[in-house]
DNA sequence: GTGGTCTAGACCACA
DNA sequence: GTGGTCTAGACCACT
């Protein structure tokens, strides 16, 4: 759900949320986006809003826009994989080294991913 | 080191920078942080950023200040180890809930974390 | 080959190949176009788009169509010679004129196109 | 100027007009570029626009943000060269292309050159 | 005062 | 109906 008192902009935690669903297979088989004003209803953002999201999509080359047509995900075999790889590396990558400066080694953080329910 | 494209403030990269060398001890044989000229200086900051970082760890309960004399760590014996683990429990959850949305299981990225060199 | 990640809706891009194969002879022999049917598939454009490209060759007086007979190329003994002039004329002004902007003269542009392969 | 009834939205006019400035050394001497403010006022466009042309700019990684400070050209020595380059290939190659496709063989392009005022 | 984000609403070009 | 652009105005975070 989107918060509004996160440091994180609306625009960007609704991108996060398209790339989480495209990982999770949600436009494999309908490569087809919702609208600019349904995914404005969809997540209670202002259309513009909305537009902003698809285009910074489209920078990542992860959709493209056809003008009178609609938004679709880039046809790429690999997209969602590649997709995933990046964004766990991300995740892993500044994770670990964020918790190596609190002085964690990697045994001790790995202890500590256990003892999470 | 600070970076601009960074999408968090340069006075939260500062704080965060203080808090980690806090939990590694750096303050525990002098507690008196660097005057807001220094810390301006040391970090390549302005002295208004500065000062803004001090008065958010007040706010905090990390430190304290004494007017015309200087900023000191909170005398507080536990203030380390406290402050270690809320960092850690942070970087944790929202770690483990990200990875998790992207479909790892706790194995796969326990897995993930030992192929980090 | 038509693009959608250009900044030119795909009509234009349609039309402008037409032109180029106008001057380059391609409808001399046999001035009938294909019919708007044979033009979408061709393109691989939808059938709305390729009646949108006659109707606006119409207007530039390039084409006219007969009800129910098809669409042919306008009889004008010059035509050809016109529209290569005019699309040379118009891509020379704006050439020179950018360049010129960039800082580069005359002599400057000439040296550039030689080196060109 | 800008123009309305041109195919190109304002923000892409603005663009490749200040990179045209930076190629003409304009910001040489000072790296700062004017505040969004100031750049509305100055082309007559909205602050949003102006603020979308810095944007762009930045992913293009001409320039970079600094929020409550402004807007610096980005620092590499090479930028105003390296624009020039890409901005006049880009030209010439779009030109060669659309002049061979009508017909024009390299020669005739200079001749054409050489022709105009 | 600077850039960043968001809303609300409008108009356009395209298919 | 679709995306693209622009305006006007507001509020926020940062320096």
């Amino acid at each position: 759900m989107l918060t509004y008192d996160n440091n994180q902009p609306m625009y960007k935690q609704v991108i996060d949320d398209i790339k989480k669903r495209i990982v999770n297979g949600d436009f494999s088989h309908n490569p087809q986006f919702p609208s600019t004003r349904e995914l404005a209803i969809a997540y209670g953002i202002n259309p513009n809003t909305a537009a902003r999201v698809y285009k910074e999509l489209e920078l990542q080359h992860i959709c493209y826009s056809k003008k009178g047509v609609g938004t679709f995900l880039m046809n790429n075999l690999k997209l969602e994989e590649d997709l995933k790889r990046t964004m766990a590396d991300n995740l892993l990558n500044s994770f670990l080294s964020n918790m190596s400066d609190l002085g964690f080694s990697k045994d001790e953080i790995i202890e500590e991913i256990k003892k999470e329910d």
